[in-house]
DNA sequence: GCATAAAATTGACGCGGATCAAGAAAAGCA
DNA sequence: TGCTTTTCTTGATCCGCGTCAATTTTATGC
């Protein structure tokens, strides 16, 4: 079935056996939207978990007077929204397909039932684990770390330190991921080109060796 | 045994069955220690989590140039260092005792032994969950809220909303764990005396109904 | 008890980045 | 294709908070 095969491409729990991602397989149901889509909102109450097979989403929050945090963004091979499985009903942020998506929808009980076995329960724990790090790691970084520091530390974590990349987020988008305004951006942007570090012309970056090195 | 009743006490794992509370108070090993100790430094190898009945432990990262950023400050009831059990060998933040502790050490080995049992592993789970959600808000807070809002977070999220509180910690402590230095809250501390919103003295802080209200 | 260290306060100063406003460029749409 | 809307850029300004340095206060040890 095609379901099983994006699962077998996309490594959402990799450890697991030949079983259990067939199970898997049977319970997920695939979505398609196309980009500048919600998912979820905040508050929202829900009952199922993601798996991101394709394209980009963008989970936020909301503070009082009305920014927009980005939390984190998805990548494919990742899950979302599982806070909602055990802990509450409602979602605790919103998710926002940057790009066109392809995911998986899976519901509270199939996967408690899923979790039954202890190939799957210890992917699926350690997964949340890598979540929980990843989490820790940022509050380092935002307390501790410039714009262009954060800058970097975004385009490693979701392209790995390349020559060449193709984002396919625009400028406001990724300044918000990065906890910065569009405008800081733009200015960190123009300084990086004048010291031959970085370029980005119609979504695409182009880095030099420099980029990587100092911060 | 005594490991029992401190655990009922504390409110571990509240939801599990009497069976896996035995198997959890025969295979814990129970910690004392004075304030200022380290319990386990970032980086460091480890194969123990943690569960904490009594006092408070800070938890830490350095930053590359060598600002401590506290993560969390744990609280009586907790669990810490859980990441150590099945995602990398490392811990990935140093931890702390704020005051005199007395905690619980548990093995990989007899976790993954105790998850088994559909109870326990469903209280585990929701454990690793809020504490997912806690970093989520915390992220938010960081990144748009400023010291004054965010020392009021945390005075509610320690102590809730109370006239008085008893804090363990001293001033720098407190700085750090709401990101901030200890002159910047110092001054705080001053203007919110000035605004007869809040006063600390003598390790008892005193609240106006005020002081709750704006933000 | 004094001596030394650590914690807390206070002032002066500067910088990173937010905000506001206005214009340029690009994208969406009829 | 032209019109509208959003995105991006650029400049001016402002402010929160960090940094540095100098005291003062409190804790700690002999």
């Amino acid at each position: 079935m095609k379901v099983r095969q994006i699962l077998d491409q996309a490594g959402f729990f990799e450890g697991i056996s030949r079983e259990s991602k067939d199970a898997l397989a049977r319970v997920c149901m695939p979505i398609e939207r196309p980009k500048h889509t919600t998912l979820f909102r905040e508050a929202e109450p829900g009952e199922a978990m993601f798996l991101l097979a394709r394209g980009r989403i963008s989970l936020h929050k909301l503070s009082p007077e009305g920014r927009e945090v980005v939390i984190k963004v998805i990548q494919p091979g990742e899950v979302f929204a599982e806070v909602i499985l055990f802990e509450k009903k409602y979602y605790p942020v919103t998710a926002v397909s940057l790009t066109e998506i392809l995911a998986f929808k899976l519901l509270r009980r199939d996967l408690k039932h899923l979790l039954r076995e202890e190939d799957f329960r210890n992917d699926f724990i350690a997964m949340l684990l890598r979540k929980q790090r990843y989490l820790t790691d940022k509050i380092q970084q935002l307390t501790s770390q410039d714009v262009e520091q954060r800058l970097r530390a975004f385009l490693l974590e979701q392209y790995g330190e390349r020559e060449q990349i193709q984002v396919e987020i625009n400028k406001k988008q990724l300044a918000s991921a990065i906890g910065a305004t569009p405008e800081t951006l733009s200015r960190l942007l123009q300084d990086l080109n004048r010291r031959k570090c970085l370029t980005w012309k119609q979504g695409v970056i182009k880095t030099s060796p420099d980029f990587w090195l100092d911060g």
